[in-house]
DNA sequence: GCGATCAGGT
DNA sequence: CACACCTGATCGC
């Protein structure tokens, strides 16, 4: 939960994911992304009487942003203030003063943030110096060298403050998959589901928040079916989104919720209210989307579990993991970090001792000191240099890593005036209180405690089922982990000037649909529906769409993983571009154009294949499930996880479980040990493999750390 | 009746 | 573990 008050040091006259107290005074709003918890006092009747009375108090987000706050009725008075910046433009700002009629310049730029559709971190630039706000941020190993913008000439911007989402930033959370990962495991899981019958069907039991799009999207692309959802007219000018969500209950995937669904499944019985279809009962099994992280000293594991009969957990996270974190602010190494969040049980002072060592105000002042040698172990100094790479020793104030070639325009501004401590006292009267980094001074830094033990996967599983089997280790993306290390691969500078934001969507295969025929009632244009375009934020209303039956042909994608990035590339089209299409378009991300599907094939398709692998090849996919219960269910005839397995161990063609953990381990990403943390025993883990591969329960242990 | 806050749920 | 909510109860206006 952000903890941040709304404004940043260097500038305080603007208000940022927060519009109540102080912030009421501000000139300029900006909202990072459409999660509640950023938008705190947005809806007040304080803020909307001081906007009645100005014409000048906007409200700077994404395009994307806008659109969904206002396709909720509860913020349409907005719609007068609300300005939509595009992404990756820098653009200038005059603060004014309304009363006073003293004015700022400032400019600020959005950065894509990859945590849910049109999710941003501002780059306020101006006379106070830059100062990054990350809003909330999943941004994979080297994804900020991939960021012009934060880039001038060669070198990393000169960046003061950066304000920081640390959700994650605790070394037990070193580790999470990468989306690539994420999704493979859970397309392979509901692939191998659905694929049996058509009346066996996947309940995604997704939160209600934005985010899941890009995995409702890639699951549509890859098997050709889209998802059910309660509603889609948030996303009625996002075709991308759009097409592959449906309000046709008769479709294999669902994401629909209801407020207790919980209880529906239990009862067989989707949120919908779906039991069968064509008088055939369905076979549901339900997909929770959780975050699993895992400890510095955790190789690998799967990312989904199985925690009963039918229900299962996928790996997914909106946020950052520690190492993430880390490799971003490393990158950056900003003068001053700031953290909005708070961490589960971590306290600011602990935080601080991690991120202080990536500032360069520490790296100065603290060098000295930075190695206390009567503590250090030798792990410790492994964990250095395995998470902080070529230049935690560099003492340099500016980064000089190499960035992605295409100069922008405009030039680096004359290293903006340098004043960093207390850029207005005033802030402080925000209700938090922030140290900055150059106020710190603790020797403890950068020793990481792992007194947790995050053992083996499913620690983080309390869940009460007995049959707890991993299901799918997709095979590692080591592309999707490509190191950063100053000097910048060659396949991102290929990739031109908007490195990776571009390509995605690629929809080029006319595909057979098969069995699904029948269900896309091209959901998008059944416009009589009760909840489609509807005004009402209500969730609970299950509905029913009257489907005018529509065969069509599926498209899928042949790479689908790059649809990843939706989230950060959602595009919105004008309603003169919707008319435009028919179908569906998908459109990229720089030059945010509309192209026609058909056009799309060979228009985007090179340079981001060197990084993500269709997933084509990812399909393989070790798994394992066999549980007593299993055999019991399929007995029963309802069950089906005995058919995963037969399914996925076809696919798979790996017999022995003890062995293809071992060739994915050697695979796998590399996490280096936890500092006095005892290796497992082989024959420990033996045993556990054995009693996985016989099917017997394995009772998990909470460890004591 | 509304909003804010808290407790409890997923 | 926690996320990003939701619901319901209570309090204050």
């Amino acid at each position: 939960m952000s903890r941040f008050g709304g404004r940043v040091r260097e500038y305080p006259a603007v208000s940022i994911d927060r519009f109540d107290r102080d912030n009421l005074r501000a000139r300029a709003y900006f909202l990072s992304h459409c999660h509640k918890d950023h938008m705190k006092g947005l809806r007040a009747p304080a803020l909307r009487r001081r906007l009645e009375g100005s014409l000048k108090v906007k409200l700077y987000c994404s395009p994307v942003t806008k659109e969904l706050l206002l396709t909720n009725w509860k913020y349409k008075f907005w719609e007068n203030h609300i300005v939509a910046l595009e992404v990756e433009t820098p653009t200038q700002i005059s603060l004014v003063d309304e009363t006073s009629g003293e004015k700022e310049d400032i400019e600020v730029t959005l950065l894509p943030a990859g945590h849910c559709p049109g999710s941003v971190m501002f780059l306020f630039e101006g006379g106070n110096g830059i100062v990054l706000y990350t809003g909330d941020f999943r941004l994979a190993k080297g994804e900020a060298a991939r960021m012009e913008l934060l880039h001038s000439g060669t070198r990393v911007k000169d960046i003061q403050s950066v304000y920081l989402d640390t959700t994650f930033c605790d070394p037990k959370f070193y580790h999470i998959p990468s989306r690539e990962e994420c999704l493979s495991g859970i397309l392979e899981l509901v692939r191998s589901w659905t694929s049996l019958t058509r009346y066996h069907v996947v309940w995604l039991n997704c939160k209600a928040a934005y985010g899941y799009e890009y995995l409702f999207i890639n699951l549509s692309e890859e098997l050709g079916i889209k998802v059910h959802v309660n509603k889609l007219d948030m996303f009625r000018n996002m075709p991308e989104i759009l097409y592959h969500v449906t309000t046709d209950r008769r479709t294999q995937i669902h994401a629909c919720r209801h407020p207790r669904d919980d209880e529906c499944f239990r009862g067989n019985r989707l949120p919908c209210g779906m039991t069968c279809q064509n008088g055939v009962p369905l076979h549901i099994i339900s997909i929770k989307p959780s975050t699993m992280w895992f400890g510095e000293r955790i190789k690998k594991t799967n990312v989904i579990v199985r925690t009963g009969e039918s229900t299962y957990r996928a790996c997914f996270s909106f946020h950052s993991s520690y190492s993430e974190i880390k490799d971003f602010l490393s990158y950056i190494q900003p003068v001053n970090v700031y953290p909005n969040v708070l961490p589960v049980g971590g306290t600011e002072d602990k935080v601080m001792e991690i991120l202080k060592p990536l500032c360069r105000s520490y790296r100065r002042n603290m060098e000295p000191k930075y190695k206390p040698l009567g503590t250090l172990k030798r792990v410790h100094k492994r964990d250095l240099s395995d998470t902080d790479e070529e230049d935690f020793f560099d003492t340099e104030l500016t980064a000089a890593k190499p960035k992605i070639p295409k100069q922008q325009n405009k030039e680096s501004r004359p290293s903006s005036a340098r004043q960093s401590e207390n850029a207005e006292g005033k802030i402080n009267e925000s209700t938090e209180s922030y140290k900055g980094t150059t106020t710190y001074t603790s020797l403890k830094a950068d020793f990481i405690d792992c007194e947790e033990s995050n053992d083996d996967d499913d620690d983080n599983e309390e869940e009460s089922e007995k049959n707890i089997v991993e299901v799918c280790s997709p095979e590692p993306d080591s592309t999707s982990t490509s190191n950063f290390n100053g000097v910048t691969s060659d396949q991102q500078e290929s990739n031109g000037d908007v490195p990776r934001w571009d390509a995605f969507f690629q929809c080029n295969k006319l595909e057979e649909s098969s069995e699904n025929e029948d269900n896309f009632p091209s959901s998008a244009d059944a416009g009589g529906s009760q909840s489609l375009f509807s005004d009402s934020d209500g969730v609970s209303d299950s509905t029913h769409i009257s489907s005018q039956n529509s065969s069509q042909s599926t498209h899928i994608s042949e790479q689908g993983s790059q649809g990843w990035d939706s989230q950060m590339d959602t595009v919105l089209i004008t309603s003169q571009e919707r008319s435009a299409l028919d179908m569906s378009s998908f459109s990229k991300g720089g030059s945010r154009t509309v192209v026609p599907l058909l056009q799309e094939t060979a228009k985007d398709s090179q340079p981001d294949n060197s990084r993500w692998k269709p997933l084509g090849q990812n399909r393989s996919c070790a798994c394992e499930l066999k549980s007593k219960d299993c055999e019991k269910e399929a007995e029963a005839g309802t069950a089906h996880s005995q058919d995963v397995l037969a399914e996925i161990n076809d696919s798979s063609r790996t017999p022995d479980l003890e062995l293809r953990r071992d060739s994915q381990s050697s695979s796998d990403f590399e996490i280096p040990l936890t500092p006095g943390a005892e290796v497992p025993q082989p024959d420990k883990l033996h045993s556990l493999y054995k009693k996985l591969a016989a099917g017997e329960s394995i009772l998990r242990e909470k460890k004591v750390s």
